[in-house]
DNA sequence: CCTGCCCTATTTGTTGGACCAGTTCCGGTT
DNA sequence: AACCGGAACTGGTCCAACAAATAGGGCAGG
């Protein structure tokens, strides 16, 4: 039955669209303004340490009121793109991870189902898909590293080091595709994948069951074995489905 | 109560525990609202699907002014928290993974060869890599839109309008996959793949090769033929690869 | 000349209001 | 009872003003 492709974790089918930036088509003359301020970066050729013009001169430019103006600053603000002083102005930044962490501060929040289901369908896109590309380029040091942080892993006492040495090795795979956009992904969604990691490891006693599918997974790759990395990788990640798997609809 | 369809979280994390241990002492009254709103979603036990109250609500309960407010719950809609549309009030959500991808979307666009490089071997790892969803989720309607698109692209009359149809034919095709992180990927790089192929069709003839190749995808993806697919496809990305090869950088 | 202090102008932070364009909902009309 | 209209809300945007903070210039003293 298990074929040598397991059904990932992707969404069901809600609207395919071709151009598809869905729900939001930005009418907001805040979000309007947002992207003009991004396109007078872009324009300009700022980066991290310049000014941007002061809130009057930006109300001016782009004929706006001045609230307006502060909630768009406020959003790239929160993006962690900006830091603003008073007299000052505002000055870009790059604080981004700071600000996903923010982000994650809502535990209040619970990590929900849709979040779970597009990390990690996203991972599976990449782990599993790049396959081919793992095959090609993993070397005797990539499958050595792993090893390494799947034995630290093992000897953590606490989920959260654990979790943390559990995205490492994740981390550490598609570091082997040598790809700066993934690499990125992989950076900035890093608090992310920890929430999900910790809950995992929390849950699963992640000395024994995610020890023992990392190194599975570890064996296939340095095999060469298609069938078997695609069918480890893909279990594990969808491991953590079982947590969600009393989801209704809504 | 709408929260049936999530786990609870409950987290303790020692990192962030209290708040402010980090570099902001922001005694701010935009933050110190958000933090405010943050424990009253929680002393209400409120999840997603919950209403908060209205702004001019919230305003009095806080003591505050409206603008604060606003520019607090401007935050909490940045980070995807809560949905709040005209006329019906705020609706706590969980988009948080689209607030992670809108980080990415500061990137800086140089289309550099490294950037040139790491897009197609992105896209390489979607559209090649995914093979096994695609071909078990193409539709016969999912085969006519694109042959649609192809036709279309044929008959334009320039170079950048060509690269849009021809952009729109893989956005269309990652569509099957039906999965919100890859379009929202796609949707955040088109302007770095909209340069590139522009770059790609003017100086192939997009009204031939490049036509050509996506009408072989399309027979390949609906003949469920691997090996074809995965050569078309390949020898497509490659294509440009090739051209960026000889243009030196700007 | 340099050094250190203070002052002012500029900038952001916050407030309270105003109006608009819609939605919701209640009450009156038919 | 069904339908319709209007009043009361809602968020979105704008305006004007004041408070607070501070960078940078001017000034006094060395």
């Amino acid at each position: 039955m298990a074929r040598d492709n397991v059904v990932p974790l992707v969404r069901k089918s809600t609207l395919r669209s071709t151009e598809g930036p869905s729900v939001h088509l930005t009418d907001s003359a805040v979000e309007n303004l947002v992207g003009e301020i991004k396109a007078l970066i872009d324009q300009r050729n700022l980066g991290v340490g310049d000014q941007l013009p002061s809130e009057r001169e930006l109300c001016e430019m782009f004929s706006s009121s001045r609230n307006t103006v502060r909630e768009a600053m406020r959003i790239l603000k929160t993006y962690g793109v900006v830091d603003v002083r008073p007299k000052v102005g505002a000055v870009i930044i790059d604080r981004r991870m700071d600000a996903v962490f923010d982000l994650y501060s809502f535990n209040t929040l619970e990590l929900s189902r849709e979040t779970f289901l597009d990390t990690q369908g996203f991972r599976s896109l990449i782990e599993v898909g790049s396959l081919d590309i793992l095959f090609q380029r993993t070397t005797a040091e990539d499958i050595a590293a792993l090893r390494a942080i799947n034995d630290a892993m093992q000897t953590e006492e606490t989920a959260e080091r654990a979790a943390l040495q559990d995205f490492r090795f994740h981390s550490r795979l598609v570091a082997i595709l040598d790809n700066r956009q993934i690499n990125e992904m992989y950076r900035i969604m890093k608090p992310v994948m920890l929430r999900i990691m910790e809950n995992g490891v929390s849950r699963r006693k992640f000395g024994g069951e995610n020890f023992a599918e990392h190194a599975a997974i570890v064996d296939a790759l340095e095999a060469r074995n298609r069938i078997a990395y695609q069918y480890r990788m893909t279990m594990h990640l969808e491991a953590g489905l079982a947590l969600f798997k009393d989801a209704p609809p809504t």
